[in-house]
DNA sequence: TCAAAAGTGTTTAGTTTACACCCATGC
DNA sequence: GCATGGGTGTAAACTAAACACTTTTGA
């Protein structure tokens, strides 16, 4: 299940990446991309490339978030699924729907169509997931792109987080944390320029080891 | 895998339930119990039934960990394990090996026989988990009998945390959330007798809807 | 000059931490 | 009476929350 954020600040939203299903069973509807493991592959690698196959995305960071095995979720027998989720950065996201989809598009999250087999349980269970890992792990400087305002990150938690965040609050505490540097350049609009900062992944960690949790 | 606890106050165990495999591969090792889904089965519900099958426990609570499947992670072939871990209270853990087992023990968590498979690595992604999981739901619970003292509690936390926590200020924060209600009975021993608490879910509940975690 | 977002500190309330002594019981 | 763990409160440090105005740019 692919993540990807759009549009810049209050209009933020965050998007999910749905196929439409080529083939039986639910054929037409959209579905979460996904497939089956080969014989000698590890369950990452296979989510990896079934997204790739069906979306042409790739190199993109991924999570696992759980396996499901209820029976009776797929018409063609039992099966289990590994969800995984993918994040990819806001300003690429190319697609190119082929396999065994007929479609890939981006739909904003809270305005799907109707979905095959139980994946609005499992998408469900991914959101819960981001939502708990934002605080955890960088997943936020996944979304992002290389270079990114605060405003930007903040308005980025605000719709994993659903609930609003104070500025001046937000930015001290981020700022303050050390693990985003500012950059020399800024981000222009038909307002006030906002000065760029990228992610620190070893000040990242070195304030994980004592500080436990982001701030966040 | 089966989590336990042993012991009282600052002698506190955790323990883990190993078997000791009947079978090759990896004859006469120990190994997480464990074993394979049936057709038309949940996971969850495999996951008790292999429990219950190799070590006679019932009725346990179980939460899922994750999923693993890097090949060549068992000698037979390409295999998918989902992990899960159940607790069980301190004072109920009987044990009758059978199935693929040929015997069940309990093993001290730090004092482990070398095992077979990649289960030393799944074990750490179990206590991992159980550490996150310590905050945000009432697994403490599920692990102590059903009447407990606070101090008992608190060294239970004290194991899985690894970290010394304040006396005084966890029976505060304890007491003031509200979910652990005294009983009217009270721990006899070599000293003074301690009041006995019980957990309530339904203020569990309440607590967690505005408070988001667990004071430990 | 107006609209739109960027940027900036301080005060207050709440939470977390540190800390030491008396109590009840069994042996 | 002594050893063992049970039980209790307060002050200080820190963290989180609330809050409004000025700045810079493009149109």
């Amino acid at each position: 299940m692919v993540f990807t954020v759009e549009g810049t600040l209050d209009a933020m939203r965050l998007k999910v990446l749905l196929v439409e299903r080529a083939g039986p069973p639910y054929q037409g509807s959209w579905a979460l991309p996904g497939g089956f493991v080969h014989e000698h592959e590890d369950l990452g690698q296979a989510a990896a490339r079934e997204l790739h196959e069906e979306t042409g995305l790739a190199d993109v960071y991924i999570e696992q978030v759980g396996a499901i095995g209820t029976p009776g979720r797929d018409p063609r027998g039992h099966t289990v699924t590994v969800v995984y989720v993918a994040l990819v950065p806001a300003d690429r996201h190319p697609l190119q729907a082929s396999g065994d989809a007929a479609a890939a598009r981006w739909f904003e999250i809270d305005r799907l169509p109707p979905l095959a087999f139980d994946h609005v349980r499992l998408l469900d269970d991914a959101r819960a997931h981001l939502r708990r890992r934002l605080g955890e792990t960088p997943v936020a400087f996944e979304l992002l792109p290389g270079a990114f305002t605060l405003s930007e990150l903040q308005s980025l938690c605000e719709v994993i987080l659903g609930r609003p965040l104070d500025r001046r609050n937000f930015r001290r505490q981020v700022q303050d944390a050390g693990f985003v540097v500012p950059t020399k350049g800024r981000r222009e609009g038909r307002h006030r320029p906002a000065q760029l900062f990228r992610f620190a992944p070893k000040a990242f960690e070195r304030y994980m080891q004592d500080a436990g949790e982001l701030p966040f």
